[in-house]
DNA sequence: ATAATTAGTTACATAAAGTAACTTGTTGAG
DNA sequence: CTCAACAAGTTACTTTATGTAACTAATTAT
């Protein structure tokens, strides 16, 4: 198997934001940088998938990672302009969900 | 774990658009009604898979699945008006792809 | 009958994700 | 100093998803 006709930067693109809580993590970063344990809690992802994937976003320059000496310490992330340039497309599956996808019990949600 | 707060609509797009192989089966798609060979050869899937997201996509109503009793059989599979209005989204990962994914030994595939 | 074609399934190996306990580094209370 | 508290991250282990290849079913041409 393994061998597609389709064009690799799109197969990549579709790789990163297709992987597993990465367009989580990338659609809750747009409200600003976080810690950690916000982005956990917002996401319900589990510590060790975050740290991995916030590893991976750090090497793809969708986020940086930046430690303040404080006490504790506190380490936040925030989107590159890379991460940024995600924004049109998180909101077109917003847009996307918000029209065709039902869930009985919801209401619509916030832009 | 599991308990974030979240868009309920939003996380079930993400859900489905972040499905390994959704994604690009929703795009190859996009050029035609196309049999499970063709896509199986377009985009690298296995047939055990395939199948598999081709009755998820399904029960979505995302795709349509047509049998045509002819010799020997052929089942095409479609988009319906759900999985068209996918298209702009596809177009947005198509465009950030080619702005910012560089795969050295390739050049910028057509759109 | 038999081989060929296509869609789909079954059985099993490998890889990724989920869970929870643990480590590290730091600080402030006692 | 020693110990509890806290945040980030790691380790060890279980469960689920994916990859691979052989197999089944339905149909038709030879």
């Amino acid at each position: 198997m393994e061998d597609s006709s389709l064009c690799p930067r799109f197969e990549k693109a579709v790789g990163i934001i297709s992987q597993r809580w990465n367009a989580l993590i990338i659609y809750q970063l747009l409200s600003g940088p976080q810690r950690n344990h916000e982005i956990k809690d917002a996401i319900g992802i589990s510590g060790r998938l975050l740290s991995e994937r916030l590893k991976d976003l750090e090497a793809e320059d969708i986020i940086h990672r930046e430690v303040y000496a404080e006490t504790p310490v506190r380490i936040e992330y925030s989107l590159t302009d890379k991460g940024h340039s995600l924004k049109p497309l998180m909101k077109d599956i917003k847009a996307w969900a918000d029209e065709w996808i039902d869930i009985p019990t919801h209401k619509q949600c916030k832009s």
